[in-house]
DNA sequence: AGGGCAAGCGGACTGTCAGTCCGGTTATGG
DNA sequence: CCATAACCGGACTGACAGTCCGCTTGCCCT
């Protein structure tokens, strides 16, 4: 990282207001109220800035969710047992779900947002595509008979923002996660396939 | 219906044009790139009688997926099985599962175009609440002891039109029906709770 | 047949927003 | 303290959703 001289003072202070700004304005207005005009103003700076740091306002949107996503990624490669890679499969999966879970549960806004900005490429987005290799990892390694890849859209199409925001409405996170959890059983306890 | 004045000759005709050009450009271009100046060109009407006859973008695209799914709608309430009311649930299920894999299939960018359009409100669209309310019946008849609504929303997460449009390209709409069959018998066979 | 009229039509108009551009500003290394 | 490259900001553009209202036309009644 020290390859190029390191990011300007007032470049990392405008970063993190923009993200700040950002995540405020869209729990407080909804993803379709929430312009990268009002955004800049609220971040207090020009409307340039956040193009030019973001790209455009699906960046900008990912970009969120990445820096909340970090810790969990860290977690998952290099962290202790239950997340990390010294438990056994199952254990992970149910961690890892959970995990989500919370998070999800925790920044449904964000998540919304998300949806909205990567719908054209949902399954492309680097986001996704890191806990579904994660998810379809795991149930390979329990149940290498199964289809890995479409059991693992499968649990991850139950974080789809509407739907998160439905059942913690009715139950808060640890009905979300007890409800996937009993998916993610029923699919590792489903009767074995011929490989 | 005959309460009120029968429809207008002209209204019929444009109604049907709006929706097929709709539909052509939609598949042709994908929803971010087909504005309502251009559907309302295509078919050779004036930007106003869109509005009028769908209230908005997201109506039009509503009406759009609901007129494809009404013959599916009726087969369910009143056909023979295995998709009508005389057939057991499971194989209810099944077929229903399987009849939505080939609409889907056959309509990716409908859906597509569908899913952004509703993405405000997904759950409380009236063709997902059909769909749901059908399928949760379904799962509650067979297994009353599963939380049905839960499984009902899984089991149609898995007809995202990204996840339709990757799964389809590999294999058609046999292998999503057959994935997505394999998944809710891993649900409908899964351990037995207490009720 | 044809007159009256509500239903229907269409396109000009408005307000908003994503994304671009470039002249001015400022942090940083020497 | 200077040179300079990185950074900033907001005016500008093009496109689009949705509104509005004067004009047209299919339909019903006599």
């Amino acid at each position: 990282m020290s390859e190029q001289r390191r990011e300007r003072a007032d470049a990392v202070r405008n970063r993190r207001a923009i993200l700040h700004a950002a995540e405020t304005l869209l729990a407080a207005h909804g993803f379709e109220h929430v312009s990268l005009d009002k955004v800049a103003a609220a971040a207090g700076v020009g409307k340039g800035t956040v193009f030019r740091r973001f790209g455009d306002r699906n960046g900008l949107i990912r970009a969120l969710l990445e820096e909340r996503a970090e810790a969990l990624g860290e977690a998952v490669v290099s962290g202790p047992a239950p997340l990390g890679p010294s438990a056994p499969p199952g254990v992970r999966l149910a961690a890892f779900l959970d995990a989500l879970a919370d998070l999800a549960a925790r920044n449904v806004a964000m998540l919304a947002a998300h949806d909205r900005a990567c719908a054209e490429d949902r399954l492309n987005d680097p986001t996704y595509v890191r806990w579904h290799r994660h998810v379809t990892t795991l149930i390979g390694e329990a149940r290498p008979d199964l289809d890995a890849e479409f059991y693992g859209h499968s649990l991850l199409a139950l974080f789809d923002a509407a739907l998160v925001k439905r059942i913690t409405a009715g139950g808060g996170a640890a009905c979300l996660s007890a409800s996937v959890c009993e998916l993610a059983d029923a699919i590792l306890r489903s009767p074995r396939r011929s490989v």
